[in-house]
DNA sequence: TCCGAAATGCTAACCGTTAGTGTTACGGTC
DNA sequence: GACCGTAACACTAACGGTTAGCATTTCGGA
């Protein structure tokens, strides 16, 4: 339990650091098919096994931060004040990270992203990892009483909001309009729904 | 265009299927996993080569048929009636789609899926496909007055719902239950939703 | 100080996939 | 009915991501 970030942990840190940037940097310039995981471990001067050790496959080494992605979800659910509404939280939360990806700086390796099959289906698969622990946290909630399928519907919706903004013209407005939608769905999810 | 079916195509129909029906026996029998892609063609009594002539990857071997869910969807916006509304059609098709899935006979295939990543990242990209395939199809629809946003929005939740229930343990209300939820976030998007 | 474990390295392979190059069998044409 | 273009198929060899097996170094804690 004592976590005073020892020497082996920073070299642990430093290593993979080296290796994601490395990678980033030699798939913009080459692009990344045309790099080879030999190539990126040889620029960062490790061995293979070494990168397979900090990274479980090559996608991986683009999406290194994606656990941010995920906490910062299931915080804008957990961390929220008492009785204040999920939506309204879950679409500020939405409108930040859409906006941090079509940031002017992120475009080249979302374009990257965007051209290679590989990384456009990791990221789909990525996407489906954090909606069912979206669904876990908004079903946590004591709160909201609407049902397990009701949770994990929503879930989806919402990832799906951050997928489809990020592709529209005017990625800030798609995203109220999504939720807009998202909102009247979770209404018609509440209890009771003909008692209103 | 005359298509008689001469023999050519008779044989490579033939050949396509016997691959197919090669590798579904060898998956099932000792496991995805554990069947090598020169089994299946050695199996099947072809090349390799023509193998991957017939099916892109070893993910498609499994999904055969995945041209006929597309058009079943998109059909089913296409073919119906005009001005008979959009969603309790789309609920009819996604019932029968999940009740296809559900069936006794296809539940070790679709263990077999699930307890693969590599054919679930598959077949969620695969989803994503239909996604906007089906898009698409309800744009085109003169109709229809929502915008292309909600129309992506619209085809990416009834592809979830086919996702959600077959998951679910009751699939058949569970698809109720998220198209109640996909009818109200319809009608918000319906145009100038404060004028009612 | 020393031991165990974690981190890293090296080699060699496995497996899906593709390029390159022939060969065969069929369909349409004269 | 012979002929030619081409679609289907085969064979070989490789490429690239990934992993197993095993040796080595390096650190943390006892």
């Amino acid at each position: 339990m004592t976590e005073p970030t020892g020497r082996r942990e920073r070299k642990k840190a430093a290593t993979r650091q080296k290796i994601a940037d490395t990678a980033l940097r030699l798939f913009l310039e080459r692009g990344y098919e045309a790099v080879g995981i030999r190539d990126v471990a040889a620029e960062a001067d490790v061995a293979v096994t070494t990168l397979f050790a900090h990274f479980a496959s090559k996608e991986a080494l683009v999406f290194e931060r994606d656990d941010d992605f995920e906490q910062r979800l299931t915080r804008a659910v957990t961390d929220r004040p008492p009785r204040e509404p999920l939506l309204p939280a879950l679409r500020l939360e939405i409108h930040a990270l859409v906006r941090h990806c079509t940031a002017d700086g992120a475009a080249p390796i979302w374009r990257m992203i965007e051209e290679s099959p590989a990384l456009r289906e990791y990221e789909e698969s990525m996407r489906l990892r954090h909606a069912n622990t979206l669904a876990t946290a908004i079903a946590a909630d004591p709160g909201l009483p609407q049902s397990p399928t009701a949770c994990r519907t929503i879930a989806r919706f919402v990832i799906d909001a951050y997928s489809l903004a990020r592709e529209a013209t005017d990625p800030g407005s798609a995203v109220d309009e999504i939720f807009e939608m998202i909102e009247a769905a979770w209404e018609a999810a509440s209890p009771s729904p003909r008692a209103r």
